[in-house]
DNA sequence: TGTAATATTGTAATCAAATACAATACAGTT
DNA sequence: AACTGTATTGTATTTGATTACAATATTACA
């Protein structure tokens, strides 16, 4: 095991002091007007010696550790994996890298990662926050550490966020499931309180009335985010058996997924005797028998924004917070059915 | 914006020395004989000043960061996704943070990791090396910092490594499909030298062969990792127009999924004209409307080994290296057709 | 040659925490 | 009262790097 070879270490190498070398090796020697052949002598000597400088002293010198903290609500949810890759990506463009935490949609895991991330002072923050978390993001806003939102956001909550806009995207998925002459339409959503959750039943419901559809309370089924499997099988089936419903929009893929798997145990033909329409994608749509039709956001926009907006936020390029808005398109296959 | 609260500023509200709160606040109180009332007194001004250590001084003094490295080839792959969330929790539970990045099955690009993460002083790694960087493995070893090879490994150099045996696992799955009569059995794999890859090539070849079926080039289909889609859907539909096989065994997720894909192009009914047996799992498989036979890993108990032995070597507890093997079993659906 | 001006390089403080060692205080002993 | 021993608390160094400022060397010019 060697040790690790130091500024120190390199200085005395070539009989000079730390400050000159670390001039050079941050590329300074201009500024110190540091003597060219003294410059490439320290040059020389850092690469003979293999120098790495320690990123560890060169934080708590600086006070900047060139870390993003990305909480999500699971890592292993495709969703946010693919955001995660995005993330990793252009943060390591700019010299950044990531650490993750899960927080299961949990306020105090949530407070928890938030305060690890702190200690170690990451720079800056990029989350999806889990619901009645306002406080905690307001928090990180006062400690001047930049944050962004993504997927979900806090209407008034002065901060940088991303998203798309649920609403309408959620509209544009019933009124497809409408315009293919489906006037029964059901909704398998999360129940929590998080804007793009309700935004996405709220857009849902706006869509039924505009086309004169009265909503029914037991169309709308709600899962809790912490069995899923379970609330979605149980509850679905009391909407499904017997058929109450011609139609189901579900709010995410993963409620999809568990959807569809209730939906094939009870025999139930899309698109035939129901119609689907999902958010998000997913393997399984591609595979389902009737190919899943579904609300498309662009994840890569939503990744790339999260950071442009933290790189702006931490060369203080910004003054107002930002909302930015991404793109959500319906992907039309299949399982939503036909006009006529 | 608040400034931190460092240790002096604690000492200094009560007029103490930042020693004796150091030692109070680590818990040290007894080793450093700290008076009962001082230490309640450090306590309750810690708290009330809600001083959060800041861990990057300590781990600079310390030499720890408390940091794991997370390497593989692609975190938005669900294989190794849902792996990053199993460490990510484990290593939580020990006070460790785990940064992440993904090589792209570049070599490249993990020796790039690799040294980003090494100047951040992360104390172990956990990597899915890719192919062709069995020379980074050694480096790390000798340069006395923890490693822990998952999924992939290199034979004969000594590392930790957590893997299962992808030998019996695939010999498993072509003997399942031998026994469901199918006698030109095609396998999709990637052209990779890893370990992995060439153990369930290895496994398929030796199951034909223990079967008195020889094998024929053909049959295997090997694609670049660089560009799957594209690959898969040449070089099987080759294969495939006209039939050549009467059952495929893919690889990896990825690779039925892209394989599967191109059969259902060509309009190849599975298990009648083609039986089908994949490694790893997917929510496609389960929706496939042949649902899909596949090996399926315990991600969970790799995860979990990869951090064991990992806290093992941070902690000294192991002498000479550990070579893990998880459980695989087959999970046998209707994709690879029945005895009859 | 003396002095000012400029070019180079070194010194030392700083970041926040840990800790070896020093220093002081106090009680008990003779 | 002087001394020893133990209980407490403080001082100062260390970690590796950055950087303001000081110091020295060199050159230019009168």
């Amino acid at each position: 095991m060697e040790k690790k070879v130091a500024l120190k270490d390199v200085a005395q190498h070539i009989g000079v002091s730390v400050a000159l070398v670390s001039y050079v090796l941050n590329g300074k020697e201009k500024e110190a007007r540091v003597g060219a052949d003294m410059a490439n002598k320290i040059r020389k000597a850092a690469a003979e010696l293999n120098y790495q400088p320690n990123l560890i002293a060169k934080s708590l010198k600086m006070g900047k550790t060139k870390t993003i903290g990305l909480i999500v609500a699971d890592i292993s949810n495709p969703f946010f994996s693919t955001i995660a890759r995005i993330v990793e990506d252009e943060a390591k463009k700019h010299g950044y890298v990531v650490i993750f935490g899960s927080s299961d949609e949990s306020a105090e895991k949530q407070l928890d990662l938030i305060d690890v991330f702190s200690t170690r002072l990451v720079d800056a923050f990029i989350i999806a926050p889990a619901s009645g978390t306002e406080k905690q993001i307001e928090t990180i806003v006062k400690r001047g550490i930049p944050v962004v939102l993504m997927d979900r956001f806090f209407p008034g909550l002065k901060v940088d966020c991303v998203h798309i806009n649920n609403f309408n995207a959620a509209g544009k998925a019933v009124k497809q499931l409408i315009k293919n002459n489906r006037k029964r339409i059901g909704m398998v959503a999360y129940d929590t309180m998080q804007s793009h959750m309700q935004d996405r039943k709220q857009g849902y419901k706006a869509a039924l009335k505009e086309n004169s559809i009265r909503f029914k309370k037991q169309w709308l089924v709600e899962a809790s985010y912490q069995n899923i499997e379970k609330d979605v099988a149980a509850k679905l089936k009391a909407l499904l058996k017997p058929l109450q419903v011609d139609a189901l929009f579900f709010a995410t893929n993963s409620l999809a997924v568990a959807g569809l798997k209730e939906i094939n145990k009870l025999g139930i033909k899309v698109p035939d005797d129901l119609a689907i329409i999902s958010f998000d994608e997913s393997d399984a749509f591609d595979f389902f028998y009737s190919p899943v039709t579904y609300v498309s956001q662009s994840l890569v926009d939503i990744g790339k924004e999260a950071v442009k907006l933290i790189l702006n936020r931490l060369h203080n390029k910004s003054k107002k917070n930002a909302d930015v808005i991404v793109e959500a398109r319906l992907i039309v296959r299949e399982s939503c059915g036909s006009k006529l």
